[in-house]
DNA sequence: CTGAAAGCGCTTACAG
DNA sequence: CTGAAAGCGCTTACAG
């Protein structure tokens, strides 16, 4: 492993001091443009690029953003979501020439949290969080602590907190008034996600809203745990509580995500039941499972790439502490028809 | 945002030098037991974190790795692949108590290589490089530069590499000894991956290897890209070559991925051909499409969370300048059942 | 045994 | 205008 290439080194070959040296690859127009282009020729024949430990320790800036993984989402990791977001992350990083550091949440010896000493550490400038619990009084420290953090998702009770989401509860209600107006369904079921994440909380509420809104009052809530198992066994109670030969207590399903709708479809399939004939189905993120099932499964496009991008530049703003827009940005979503609301798959997209 | 704490403070608290506050915190013998209590008594009530920049810059070290994503494969980042590999590198930096950088390859201005310049940088102590092109020169170079870098994958023209991987071409193998001898196929064709990289080329050796042995000469090869897409595009050539009435003129299909399988199975489906019945069709990388399909799809479970893991732990030993093993790993690898191929999906698993 | 300097690589603020 | 010191925060090697 070849000694790596300082400063001093460029320095040295064109005949300069460091500090000069770094003022011409810097372009400062103190240095003359004959040195200027000497050092900068230098530095590429010699392959040198500037130590980030030296310039972070410098300039006090690490020139990093760290995308915060919670505990309480440990088991989402290895979820195309956190995949999206991390791609547009890098994609705004990058054009800050900043590096993107992923921190799972590892609780250190010291009672501390791994994303907290990230941030004390200065490994990163800032952190973009996602996925963290209403109660995660770890997350309200680092908000509270000043350090830039920008949150994905909606957090009502963190009313300093920068964050950048979606409506859920309208988007929830754009599913279920659909289910209702064109599919004519009335006797519906809501597998929730967990409700200590406000995402759970939201789009049980956008549920209830747009089914009292319509009318409906035939209307049952359990919760799932956004897991494939767990929306699978919400569709076993249900076949459990019919009696045989009888058709099913309701005539369309609102799972809280697609990973659920995915376990309950299967469980419907292999009970024999006609989806989206006996009973709709609709789910809620699209990061690939619902494209590929039999039938598709209608659901709400989550912009989660998008959503890590524009959060990653609202961060750079805090940590430059340039003027930020409003607290937060709201993304807007789409719904995708596909089969498993009674919707012609091959039809064109979305109108409503 | 609160000026941060640095070992000074610490130091000041207890009354002491910063060299002594540091080797008290490192537990160092020549510290009285006293002082050291004291010494980090005062660091916990400061809240003091180490400066990384600081630590990396005395000693030479970042305590970072890099998961490089190429370019010839920014295609596939948002795919699951990488998040499973993520997972298995996360678990072993955490052991290290080292940090994960992502390091998407924006090509630089200056003609270099984002991932190059991490290294160069020091940002990271080394890399993991996957789905990298034979033909990718910068891997070449990197790896002959001696910086520490473990491949995922088969890199067999790169002798010096240390790497983790699969045997391609027997679990291909297995994959087509069991279309020809459980479920008696004997036209098969093969929807390779890209010929650029070694996998595309091992699982189609395999794929040749296992008919020839098998005594199968009806065989197709088509050069597919490992989209959904590509899949796709094959079977419906192989539609569009069929006359009105007639068969199929292939028995089971084998796609290089799931990805591809999930494709190929659409427009089957939609062409009511029925799937396993006409065609058996296989998968390869199970890394959730191919359970949530109608059927679902047999295919060979690559381990990526355990490369990632792997990869990672071998980094370290290379950081470390620790007596490796042997210069490739080779993890061993599932074949997944399901209905795809014509098995009963519900039966106990793969004893083959 | 212990105190405090030196230096990792960088860039800015200062002295001349 | 330009040369070179100072100092970011840390830890080890050295001097006493």
């Amino acid at each position: 492993m070849s000694k790596s290439v300082t400063l001093k080194d460029v320095a040295a070959k064109v005949g300069v001091t460091s500090a000069a040296a770094s003022m011409a690859l810097a372009g400062h127009e103190r240095i003359s443009a004959k040195t200027r282009a000497a050092v900068k020729q230098a530095a590429d024949d010699l392959g040198y690029v500037p130590s980030s430990a030296g310039r972070a320790l410098r300039s006090q800036r690490a020139d990093a953003v760290a995308l915060v993984v919670p505990n309480s989402s440990a088991h989402v990791f290895g979820h195309l979501y956190f995949m999206h977001v991390l791609t547009g992350m890098s994609t705004a990083a990058n054009a800050h020439d900043a590096q993107v550091i992923v921190s799972t949440n590892a609780d250190t010896s010291d009672g501390g949290v791994a994303y907290e000493r990230v941030m004390r550490s200065r490994t990163a400038d800032g952190a973009i969080v996602t996925s963290a619990a209403i109660d995660d009084t770890h997350i309200e420290a680092l908000v509270a602590s000043g350090l830039p953090v920008v949150l994905i998702g909606n957090y009502p009770h963190l009313t300093d907190a920068v964050s950048v989401g979606i409506d859920d509860v309208a988007a929830t209600e754009r599913l279920v008034e659909h289910l209702v107006t064109v599919h004519g369904r009335r006797r519906l079921l809501h597998v929730s996600g967990t409700l200590d994440h406000q995402t759970g909380i939201d789009r049980r509420d956008g549920f209830l809203r747009a089914a009292a809104a319509a009318g409906v009052t035939d209307v049952t809530v359990v919760e799932g745990d956004l897991s494939e198992a767990s929306g699978a066994a919400a569709v076993e109670r249900l076949l459990a509580e019919r009696t045989a030969g009888e058709s099913l207590p309701v005539d369309g399903i609102v799972f809280a995500n697609d990973d659920m709708a995915v376990g309950g479809l299967g469980v419907l399939r292999r009970a024999g039941i006609d989806v989206p004939g006996e009973v709709a189905v609709v789910g809620f993120d699209d990061f690939g499972f619902a494209r590929v099932t039999t039938p598709g499964i209608t659901t709400v496009r989550v912009p989660a790439e998008e959503m890590g991008r524009i959060a990653t530049e609202r961060l750079f703003e805090l940590v430059d502490r340039r003027p930020g827009g409003a607290a937060h940005t709201e993304l807007p979503v789409e719904v995708v028809r596909r089969g498993s609301c009674g919707c012609d798959p091959d039809e064109t997209p979305d109108p409503s």
